[in-house]
DNA sequence: CTAGATGTTAAGGT
DNA sequence: CACCTTAACATCTA
């Protein structure tokens, strides 16, 4: 489920889990994950030490070793971590397995094998080389103003375009727009101060919640659209049906009544 | 059996 | 150039 909240949960799960002790061993199990770098790599740069600290940009988590390198994790649509100490609880679809000093693992679990896993010596020359845009958490209002006025594309595009604003995916980007009232096909240099206002307040809004209730839709409070993210699904605030078009190829749920383009 | 699913990228079209 | 669509990756589920 990696969109920023849910990097952001295993952020703390990693730092909860994974620091101030040896990696003793790392097995990698399905090397499609390591795109860039060998597993022969992978081992020499963090094998014998330990991760001192953790930095999240966008849908990526970084986690710095006490040597030069870092680890960079990405989770595409189906990864997750799970810290276990006996092998019986692994999962199926681990693709690299950390082990450390105290006999415990840290399973990088990737199902569809379209997350990566990377070393890297600096996060910041890393995200410039990726064309990451501002961090959608992080981002300041003045920011944000700017890249919303400045693409003529659909709103939602904009939103989920990570060269632009990292970090928010197919479901947070209807989330956010759900709770602001427009519709995801609005072209973004046509909205006014006022919406791009209520806009910027609600992704925090929605970051906080999700971050809160550890992303999991069935806590997310009942004036939520995530939790009514279904075909055919009554709108939680005026309970007209839920509708969908898709926009760059993913698909968007909104509220045709709540959410039009004229607002 | 088929279509679609939280992501990203490449290729091609408007 | 800015934007859109489609296809592809591997696997599971409705």
């Amino acid at each position: 489920m990696p969109e920023l909240p849910d990097v952001e949960i295993f952020r703390g799960y990693f730092n909860a889990t994974s620091l101030h002790q040896k990696t003793t061993g790392i097995e990698v199990r399905n090397a499609k994950v390591l795109k860039e770098i060998s597993a022969r790599k992978l081992r020499s740069a963090l094998v014998g030490h330990s991760f001192q600290s953790t930095r999240r940009h966008g849908k990526y988590l970084f986690a710095e070793t006490d040597g030069t390198n870092w680890l960079v994790l990405h989770f595409g649509m189906t990864g997750y971590l799970k810290y276990f100490k006996n092998l019986d609880e692994d999962e199926k679809h681990t693709r690299v397995l950390f082990s450390f000093a105290n006999g415990f693992h840290l399973a990088y679990v990737c199902q569809r094998l379209l997350g990566e896993v990377n070393v890297i010596e600096s996060p910041d020359d890393f995200i410039k080389e990726r064309s990451m845009g501002a961090d959608a958490f992080d981002v300041s209002y003045d920011r944000f103003k700017q890249i919303i006025s400045g693409s003529t594309a659909a709103i939602k595009s904009t939103l989920m375009n990570q060269e632009i604003l990292a970090g928010i995916g197919n479901i947070y980007g209807d989330e956010i727009l759900f709770q602001s009232k427009i519709h995801p096909k609005t072209k973004s240099n046509t909205l006014r101060d006022k919406t791009i206002q209520c806009m910027y307040r609600n992704m925090h809004k929605v970051w906080r919640t999700a971050v809160d209730k550890q992303a999991d839709p069935d806590r997310f409070p009942r004036t939520y659209l995530l939790p009514n993210r279904a075909e055919g699904a009554k709108c939680p605030r005026c309970k007209q049906k839920i509708q969908t078009l898709k926009v760059i190829g993913r698909t968007a749920y909104f509220c045709p009544k709540c959410q039009n383009k004229n607002s």
